[in-house]
DNA sequence: TCAATTTTTAAACAGGTGTTTCAATCAAGA
DNA sequence: TCTTGATTGAAACACCTGTTTAAAAATTGA
């Protein structure tokens, strides 16, 4: 089946390039070029530009979601069975840590989360809202859970600290695969290991502040 | 001079095509049609789509930097003053604030905040440099005074701190204007007295985290 | 008032966009 | 082996893009 080869290739492409210059600014033309592919084949493996970004979304989300929940669905158990509340530590990185880890798993995971990552500031309401309606239950779980990890904190205060999270989140996955806009000295590269440490000790001070 | 109320009604309608659809996805040929203008006037009066960028963001960075800038160098000299050190939530206070006030400061100065608040996920390379240009002396500064207030925080640590400051700060700016993501119940709508309360508090508590 | 300049206007330009068409090619089952 | 269905290919379609042109109109200064 060179079906499945032209399939994946295009999906590859897709994913880099929406990732490096935004699905807007995304010809087909050079899509399919740089896939090796036809103009035609997008329009006949995926219908449209817009089933092709959605077959993006899917192949890779689904996946990542399910891991996602499994983590915090473990973090519930567990704290379930010892009749305590769940941790917030435990809460947060059940979240962030398979995220972040999601892109060196395949080669190009990491463009996808730099595409999923700009989410929150995204214009284009189409992609907005193709992104929002993949991960919407799963935050909305996740951020039960947190409710439950921090029962003093009001909903919407609760909210609002679960976006701050959620949109410095958005920043290391976008910026992922890229030069970051403060460099004073060039001379020291993002290390991926040290955001996480410090990400999460930032985040968790903060959704752990004092009312 | 009909002059100046061609040239100012192309950069109010740019302003708020610019931060709802994205620069590239706006025309110039609605773009024109909404302001009520001739489509050739756009580069009559700034030679380009890109100068016309140029322009929107020029006419209110400016003053808001000036501003910005301002009240930093007076948290800074009133420090030097008592010869102490800068307070980490002053430095904040004089950062945010007037960012986040600025929103309300004139018609469409709100556009103006969503559009360069997408700055640190922004894939249009066009755009990012654009805004970047023009807010990086700034934040350099900044950050070198949040160092002065925080001078046992490692360097690479504290712009991590700022990056993840600035990210949360740019989300709040580009969702001043329309719907939050997350509306399990639609009913109450972001008060942004008390987002800037809360995200004081959240981003305090993060930048002064233990080491 | 008249001449010079600035500004506006409608039209066209050259090029890029996603999508469709239909013949050519390929793969596999009878 | 031949036929049927899936896939690829080149070309064209209709439309939208930023930009330029040159004539008309409006504004300005003497």
């Amino acid at each position: 089946m060179s079906n499945k080869d032209t399939k994946t290739r295009i999906l590859d492409q897709a994913e880099r390039l929406f990732a490096e210059q935004g699905f807007r600014n995304t010809s087909l033309r050079t899509l399919t070029e740089r896939a090796r592919v036809n103009l035609a084949a997008v329009n006949y493996h995926f219908d449209s530009k817009d089933g092709l970004l959605q077959a993006v979304l899917e192949r890779r989300l689904r996946p990542l979601n399910q891991l996602r929940q499994q983590r915090i669905d473990e973090v519930l158990a567990e704290a379930h069975l010892r009749q305590e509340q769940p941790s917030v530590r435990d809460l947060v990185s059940a979240f962030v840590i398979p995220t972040l880890e999601f892109g060196a798993s395949s080669r190009g995971a990491g463009h996808f989360l730099q595409l999923i990552g700009r989410t929150w500031n995204e214009p284009d309401e189409k992609v907005r809202s193709a992104v929002l309606e993949q991960v919407r239950p799963l935050i909305s779980n996740f951020s039960a859970a947190l409710g439950m990890a921090l029962p003093q904190l009001p909903e919407n205060i609760l909210r609002l600290r679960l976006m701050f999270l959620l949109s410095s989140l958005g920043y290391i996955m976008s910026s992922g695969s890229n030069s970051p806009p403060l460099q004073d000295t060039g001379t020291d590269q993002p290390d991926k290991q040290l955001t996480t440490r410090e990400f999460m000790k930032f985040i968790l001070a903060g959704l752990e502040a004092p009312l």
